[in-house]
DNA sequence: CAATGCCTATCTTCCGATAGGTAGGTTAGA
DNA sequence: TCTAACCTACCTATCGGAAGATAGGCATTG
């Protein structure tokens, strides 16, 4: 199913996509307006170009493409912490760069974290994309642990709250419609963290 | 129309309900586990013991419901805050508090900040929703801000930094099925909201 | 020939919303 | 005090639309 990635693909701006690519690209900035049941078939169907019987060829059920779109996202991610580990030695660069990642959703993207909007209502879905989920803040929270507090004391929980506070303050800027509190919330942990 | 709050009422272990607050109630409920789109008139209807096209009598649209529970979480919440303060003059007990609200709504309801979770997906609610949703953080964030920080220069931001840390570590403990997360980020500010 | 990647057409289920009815209570005027 | 008018708080029945899902067909490609 997923080798089609390597075929059918069209040009979009200088960038080839497969038509998986394409929805689940399509699927994953709906996720990221209205979450999980925000996504529709026909809707991202539309803006890809096909029919919505069309997407069940590639992904069985809404399940399966929720987790397919918390996969791709998880794994984007580690890819740009690990690059960034590579880039940059000192904890407070790294730092910067990850709070970079949460400074362009709000600004750039304009959109939440995926994996945040499916954590609250993470009650009403399905199993697997749950444990999708649960990775991508393990997967976080390990990385912020040894990146960035390798040898202090209480690293796990240090980065249970640079996580943490740079998605409630995502959700607040998001909500309160000002970049104030991400903003405000980034200054304190680069002040904070190692003081 | 909410007049009715007055009348009508029914015994529940000892308390007396109106129609409209069974509604509210039900309905917070299950906005606290899915959202807004979760929210289903049907669904509510059932559990109250009416019918759902009843539900209109007393909210003509879902939008209003919305509003309604919205306004009424963060009414009662604000009087927990009023309480909090009276009761409570030192920060550090006031800022106990605040995290036990957080605390309670892990442990004791398992259910999310009913607008933690509404924030997550307002680029999807209708305005006059979004809107009290916003309300809500700016009246935890005036709280917080006098009631904890009152002469720091940093109020504001530490305000920020206090809510969005709990909002976030609140998420982050209901998707990864454990307190850690919420504890952690607890303990971290109490050793550094005043070092 | 067979697999791939779409299509059309259709199904069932659920959604919010509306129209119109009704039992019971309150109010107001003769 | 009787009664007509009205209000409250529901009800039944139904609407149009959107949801995910499925069956089966039809080109294109290797």
């Amino acid at each position: 199913m997923l080798s089609s990635c390597l075929i059918n693909r069209y040009w979009g701006q200088g960038v080839v996509y497969s038509t998986v690519d394409k929805i689940i690209e399509v699927a994953e900035l709906q996720a990221r307006a209205g979450g999980y049941s925000a996504l529709s078939f026909r809707v991202i169907a539309k803006q890809v170009g096909i029919k919505s019987a069309s997407i069940h060829y590639h992904f069985a059920t809404k399940a399966d493409l929720g987790v397919a779109i918390a996969h791709r996202y998880t794994a984007r991610f580690e890819q740009k912490l690990l690059r960034l580990a590579e880039h940059s030695a000192q904890p407070s660069d790294r730092l910067e760069g990850y709070i970079a990642l949460f400074v362009e959703a709000l600004t750039v993207d304009k959109k939440m974290c995926l994996c945040g909007i499916l954590a609250a209502e993470s009650d009403v879905l399905p199993e697997a994309l749950q444990r999708a989920v649960k990775v991508f803040f393990e997967v976080n929270v390990a990385w912020l642990q040894g990146a960035l507090f390798a040898d202090q004391p209480q690293a796990k929980a240090q980065a249970f709250l640079v996580m943490a506070s740079l998605e409630g303050a995502l959700l607040m800027s998001k909500t309160m419609q000002t970049d104030a509190p991400l903003q405000q919330v980034c200054k304190l942990l680069r002040q904070d963290c190692w003081q």
